[in-house]
DNA sequence: TCCTCGTATCGACGGTGGTCGATGCTGAGC
DNA sequence: GCTCAGCATCGACCACCGTCGATACGAGGA
């Protein structure tokens, strides 16, 4: 039902994103500050949602790592705004990226978005 | 202000806790099921809040990797049943134990508890 | 026993967040 | 021009959450 939205088939346009550095230093290791705790919560709090971390598993696992709003608000079970909502909230936290093509939107995860957020909470030494 | 809560010293005893797997599969790999994101997502509600995340790296920092409400509620400047409340979200969340000696309450990381967050996160290979 | 201290629980308040229907906006096609 | 499809925004509703004062509980000491 929702083939067509990829049946356009536009070329991508790839663009390099630098590796986003969500906060600071490995939570374990030193007393997290008041203002980078406040920046690290708002982070989490937009991955802390079951429908948007089914939104950022479907796109990552989705043909060529980006899908639109048609094809995530089936799966989800959920209604148009509700979806478009949680995309936004994924966007402004940096963690998606938003791509207008002709009518459809697709999104892409931020590559080392997730990555970076891991590596604060991680408490083993860093690689 | 806080020294002697620790002036009582008593040798703390090590129990050997198995690394909790809070979760799943990790997200970018295949999409995530509905009750898997629920209970992932339960988790990082507790861990995406600023006052929780600066307890837990208090803790971490603190001396023996332990510590008690006394010693967090002035740092945190939040009332006394506030920390209690955050102390007690971590702990339902495996991420704290509670380990009450006397009239004090000694909280400590669970070991392993928030690599396991950090590996469902991670979007490279795991180690 | 009584008192004190550290902590947990309760109740209430205000703020925030998830959800949806209705509506507006913008390309694509006719 | 008009219409339609995909998406964003708005407004409202309801639930949940963070915070605190008041209070209860339990252990230690006088």
């Amino acid at each position: 039902m929702n083939v067509r939205c990829h049946a356009a088939g536009v070329s991508p346009t790839r663009l390099s994103i630098p590796p986003t550095a969500p906060c600071c230093a490995p939570l374990v290791r030193e007393p997290l500050g008041a203002e980078d705790a406040v920046t690290l919560a708002r982070t989490l709090k937009a991955i802390a949602d079951p429908a948007r971390l089914r939104l950022l598993s479907l796109i990552a696992a989705h043909d060529g790592g980006e899908a639109c709003v048609c094809d995530l608000t089936e799966p989800l079970n959920l209604a148009q705004p509700t979806v478009s909502h949680h995309l936004k909230v994924l966007v402004d936290a940096g963690l998606l990226t938003r791509d207008k093509r002709g009518v459809w939107a697709y999104f892409t995860l931020v590559p080392g978005a997730l990555d970076a957020v891991a590596d604060v909470l991680t408490t083993r030494a860093a690689v």
